[in-house]
DNA sequence: GCGTCCAGGTCTACC
DNA sequence: GGTAGACCTGGACGC
């Protein structure tokens, strides 16, 4: 399959965007420029794609498995769109860009369009697995996650349901890893763990009880997530709601709003602060109030301002990490 | 190999 | 509203 993108669509610059496409169920191929996806959205079993830019204005999609149905092409490429950014109107965000010197850089590379997963579901638990650890712990509590509650590729049946309650009888990590084509979980197979193999099994530790219920109130109806993407809501008010999730903190919350389209909020942590530092100070530590002033005058796009250019020096390499 | 220390955001209790 | 301490894991370090 083709999908025509915007003339300045950069998809290599937007796989790279952050760290989203290191993580589970994205698999990236540097040699090729390709990324690869295990979509499990909709009816049917999950579909791994792979996604490369051949030229300017086309991307070309490659279905792993089998053929797909008709609305099972159509859902994928919605996947697509949704995960690549594609209707984001980023033109006021470049003609703002433009203005300034420093920013210049960010239209002329095509920057900007952050990398999603295809749910909101999906953003907010990985969002949370990021919190207070290092990149490699996100890394193992993401792939676990991925290796033991989600779906694979093609498989008609789950038989890993069997052990997620307490079993002892833990399928090795190693059958699985990223290269094995499983989705991202649903919302019902996380709310179907005990709290203790969270903990234990997918190393969440005290993050477990936050994805419980989280899964929990999705799968409840209480919380719509997905309706995030689409409400007309002020900012600030969505802010207070993405808050309102257990284990989710202004970094975190901060970073679900860039996701959802949202950039009034800088989302500074430890690694921001630093490179900051480093950017604009020599080194030398400030607060975060200062760091909240010198993006004031980007408005509403200001966290994404911040961003580009905190990543700045990733686009002067091919594969930035 | 073992023990200790520390970094990393968020929550809760307390002032 | 602001602050201190707990939460948990993994990496760095010293022994």
């Amino acid at each position: 399959m083709t999908l025509s993108v915007p003339h300045n669509f950069n998809f290599w610059r937007t796989v790279y965007s952050h760290g989203w496409c290191s993580l589970p169920p994205f698999l990236v191929d540097k040699e090729t420029r390709t990324l690869r996806i295990v979509f499990d959205v909709g009816p049917g079993d999950p579909a791994g794609v792979e996604v490369c830019q051949p030229r300017r204005g086309i991307l070309a999609i490659k279905a792993q498995r089998g053929t797909l149905s008709s609305p099972g092409k159509r859902r994928l490429l919605e996947g697509l769109r949704t995960v690549l950014r594609l209707d984001e109107d980023l033109s006021e965000f470049y003609a703002q860009a433009r203005r300034h010197g420093r920013f210049r850089w960010v239209s002329r590379m095509g920057a900007g369009r952050l990398l999603r997963a295809p749910t909101v579901f999906e953003d907010v638990v990985k969002m949370i697995c990021t919190t207070n650890c290092s990149w490699a712990l996100t890394e193992t509590m993401v792939n676990r996650l991925c290796a033991k509650l989600g779906r694979s590729e093609g498989v008609h049946t789950d038989t890993r349901h069997d052990f997620r309650l307490h079993s002892p009888h833990v399928r090795p990590l190693k059958d699985f890893g990223p290269q094995a084509g499983f989705a991202f979980p649903q919302p019902e197979a996380v709310a179907d763990c005990s709290e203790k193999f969270l903990r234990k099994e997918i190393h969440a530790g005290y993050r477990a009880p936050y994805l419980l219920q989280l899964s929990r109130r999705v799968v409840k109806g209480q919380l719509d997530l997905e309706s995030w993407r689409t409400v007309d809501a002020p900012t600030e008010e969505l802010y207070k709601e993405v808050s309102s999730v257990k284990g989710v903190g202004p970094y975190a919350a901060g970073n679900i709003l860039k996701l959802l389209g949202r950039y009034d909020y800088l989302a500074i942590d430890s690694w921001c602060r630093k490179t900051f530092f480093e950017i604009h100070k020599n080194g030398r530590r400030t607060n975060d109030r200062i760091i909240e002033r010198f993006y004031e005058p980007f408005g509403k796009w200001k966290g994404l301002f911040f961003w580009m250019d905190l990543t700045k020096s990733w686009y002067e390499h091919d594969v930035p990490f």
